[in-house]
DNA sequence: AACGCTGTGTAATAATATAACATATTTAAG
DNA sequence: CTTAAATATGTTATATTATTACACAGCGTT
């Protein structure tokens, strides 16, 4: 409740729009739309999109290129993601399951690595697509 | 032990380099290192690895945009990956963890979609690089 | 006031990926 | 054994995604 304030215009403008779509939306897109807004330029759009990605606003659903707000409070740091998404119609929805994020916060390897992020995409048909 | 023998020409140089390297490989590095072969042109290099991936023999890593060779003869089909990536020296390894693809394998989540895929990338840093 | 940090604006370009078209090769079916 | 379907090739052009490089502005610290 603290960093959210401290967003700068070109910040708040793109989380804004992003936060209005429940899908996610690619940067090439944002920058259409934020055009009316006075934000000309590619690097305008990823240098905001990169920030609220660090601060966990949004994330990055990597097989797509894409970007969608965060919905959970808790999730300040982008660090532990997990998403589905629709072969059909592209919707993405987040998930937050419990057991699912304690396994996964739990996994070692067996290479002694030390894990502070993840990302899972499950692939599949939503029920309207089946 | 069928599909190996029915690769195309192209599809068994990409593999072939692609296997070489224990390392994802980019595929604008594929197609300077296949010229020589005569591969010319980035289509005739994403043709395979599409290809490639869909038959399993190669896995993307999405979070890198880039292709490394499936070292599991069992993963005969590209539906469920498991990759470790070190933040800091860009090593990539593939996962295999029984209990962790079990519980992939049958997480269900309550908006009734069939799964018949999954991605998951965990990051972090290695040995090495700690 | 000088510094470090973060952000802005702009132009150019790099890196990743696909569309569209013409043709060839392989496979399976009649 | 030939016709049709499916898969692969080669080429040109172009679309899409993302970064480099440079100049400067605003703000808080020391």
């Amino acid at each position: 409740m603290q960093k959210q304030e401290t967003l700068s215009k070109n910040q708040k403008i793109i989380l804004d729009l992003i936060e209005k779509s429940d899908q996610p939306l690619k940067a090439y897109s944002i920058l259409f739309d934020v055009k009316k807004k006075g934000i000309n330029a590619p690097l305008q759009v990823y240098r905001a999109l990169n920030k609220l990605v660090k601060i966990g606003k949004i994330h990055k659903i990597e097989s797509r290129n894409a970007f969608i707000a965060c919905k959970n409070s808790k999730c300040q740091i982008a660090k532990a993601t997990v998403f589905s998404i629709c072969e059909s119609c592209e919707d993405v929805t987040e998930i937050h399951d419990h057991k699912l994020s304690e396994h996964l916060r739990d996994f070692k390897d067996n290479k002694g690595m030390k894990y502070n992020k993840y990302n899972l995409e499950f692939f599949g048909l939503c029920k309207k697509c089946v």
